[in-house]
RNA sequence: GGAGAGAUGGCCGAGUGGUCGAAGGCGCUCCCCUGCUAAGGGAGUAUAGGCGCAAAACGCUUAUCGAGGGUUCGAAUCCCUCUCUCUCCGCCA
């Protein structure tokens, strides 16, 4: 959410900032609004103060006990002409707001203008991509073929954009997540974390997912009712622990020697993948259910841009250390998502695709996201201020299971095992058929 | 699931219809005193808005005592609904 101060004090900067990311502030509406907004508020709260005044001198007659039916006329028609300046009060303001919640993030300067994907500007490459003297197979054909990856079984069980992984996959699988988890918990400095899978509706406003994004989320029921009801919010699965980590410190007060907080957690993310119909259909790249591990950043204000720096450094180190190539790109204005102020996403190489894939993004919301949660902490002079919150995938683990079994084919049709994972694997070297059980 | 008790400011805790945005304490800030340490004295200290001012300082004002609704001229206080916490019982990975 946007500082309600800056849209009214500076709104043509506001204005142009949105242009950028092609979103169209409703201007007129808000200008309408607003105007409303003053003359209803400020009626309202003369009537108020009026209310309290007289309410104040019955208190004291009554204490005198003087006779109060004189000061009690005066009242008598004031209880209906409040209650209907606070309704419309309260309409104007739930209008503002609604248009408020929309807004996405204003793009920071250093953000590289355009207007799609196309416009993202690369700003760095790792790694020697590799090249192979067979025909390159594509992971799904690769684990197909090792009997270790299964799409039909897990479409009778759950339909579409699911998959059961088997044996030694299905190992190599836990043992990215463990791989990253460890790294980041012992070299990077973040306190691992096992967050709710499941959270309600303030969290997922407080990131931004609500109220616009809901048809990407799955929402569950309870022992077949749905838990949302009159009186109780419902509960969704979240689409990524930056929803779980990040609202730890909603409505909080951080102290300022406990900043930065640096959480990390790997956790299974949930999207119903609405409007993606047709794309990625085949393989891991986009399911419903996925793991990955989510590295989350509190910090004071003036630490942000550092923060991201760094947080992108630790996503990368993890593709380092597995050797796979990738690239960093600075997304564009345009493609940027909802809360973020500037966004780096972390693209690894495919070799059956031939192209570098988003397998991290890493974004600093700024106050975006702490003024929706009202996530605060005290500043040196003892006032509370507003926290800038990032997060960054560290990464999406299946989609580097795709990038290993692509990156690390053999002719045979085996996987060789990365280096660093071999630990996690009880030494093993290779992914094949024989050892596959 | 059954029975009961709670939810108040950064924290603890008083407050059952009227100068209560809220006693007292802790913590914190500033000042004074004390040649260290310990202790003592004084003042200040919630948040989010609105309006005024070119702006800051400031002034006026509104809302907020778990959330939402109701009664009332007036609600932390009374009524209703919900959420959460604690204790006991039952069930349970």
């Amino acid at each position: 959410m946007l500082d309600i101060q800056l849209l009214r004090t500076n709104l043509n900067y506001v204005i142009e900032k949105l242009s950028s990311r092609n979103f169209s502030f409703p201007v007129d509406r808000f200008n309408q609004l607003e105007a409303e907004r003053k003359k209803i508020q400020t009626h309202t709260q003369e009537l108020q103060a009026k209310r309290n005044t007289i309410s104040k001198q019955v208190g004291l007659a009554k204490s005198k006990g003087e006779d109060t039916t004189a000061i009690l006329a005066q009242v008598s028609n004031l209880g209906d002409a409040l209650k209907q300046s606070v309704t419309q009060l309260e309409q104007i303001q739930t209008e503002l707001q609604k248009i408020l919640f929309d807004v996405p993030n204003l793009p920071h300067d250093s953000v590289p203008k355009g207007d799609g994907e196309t416009d993202n500007q690369e700003i760095r490459r790792w790694g020697a991509i590799p090249s192979f003297d067979f025909e390159i197979r594509d992971h799904v054909s690769i684990g197909e073929g090792l009997k270790l990856l299964d799409f039909e079984t897990a479409t009778k069980l759950s339909g579409a954009r699911f998959s059961i992984m088997k044996g030694n996959l299905a190992r190599l699988h836990r043992a990215l997540a463990q791989f990253m988890l460890d790294t980041h918990i012992q070299e990077h400095g973040y306190i691992e974390t096992y967050a709710p899978y499941l959270v309600n509706h303030d969290s997922l406003h407080g990131t931004g997912q609500l109220p616009k994004f809901e048809e990407d989320l799955f929402a569950v029921k309870a022992g077949g009712n749905a838990v949302e009801n009159e009186h109780s919010p419902g509960l969704y699965l979240i689409p990524t622990a930056e929803v779980s980590l990040t609202n730890i410190v909603r409505d909080e007060i951080v102290p300022l020697q406990s900043l930065p907080l640096k959480f990390v957690a790997h956790t299974p993310c949930f999207r119903s993948e609405a409007g993606s119909y047709g794309r990625d259909t085949r393989g891991l790249i986009r399911q419903h259910q996925f793991d990955k591990v989510e590295l989350v950043h509190i910090v004071h204000p003036e630490s942000s841009y550092a923060a991201i720096e760094e947080l992108v450094g630790h996503a990368e180190t993890i593709l380092q250390k597995l050797e796979l190539p990738y690239r960093v790109v600075a997304l564009c204005t345009a493609d940027m998502g909802f809360s973020a102020a500037k966004t780096y996403d972390i693209e690894v190489w495919l070799p059956a695709q031939k192209t570098y894939r988003e397998i991290s993004s890493c974004s600093n919301c700024e106050s975006f996201q702490a003024r929706r949660m009202q996530a605060r902490f005290r500043n040196e002079n003892g006032k509370t201020s507003l926290l800038h919150t990032l997060n960054g995938s560290g990464l999406a683990v299946g989609r580097t299971l795709v990038a290993i079994l692509e990156n690390y084919q053999n002719a045979d049709g085996s996987v060789t095992i990365p280096e660093m994972l071999r630990p996690y694997m009880n030494g093993l070297d290779q992914l094949c058929t024989a050892g596959g059980q």
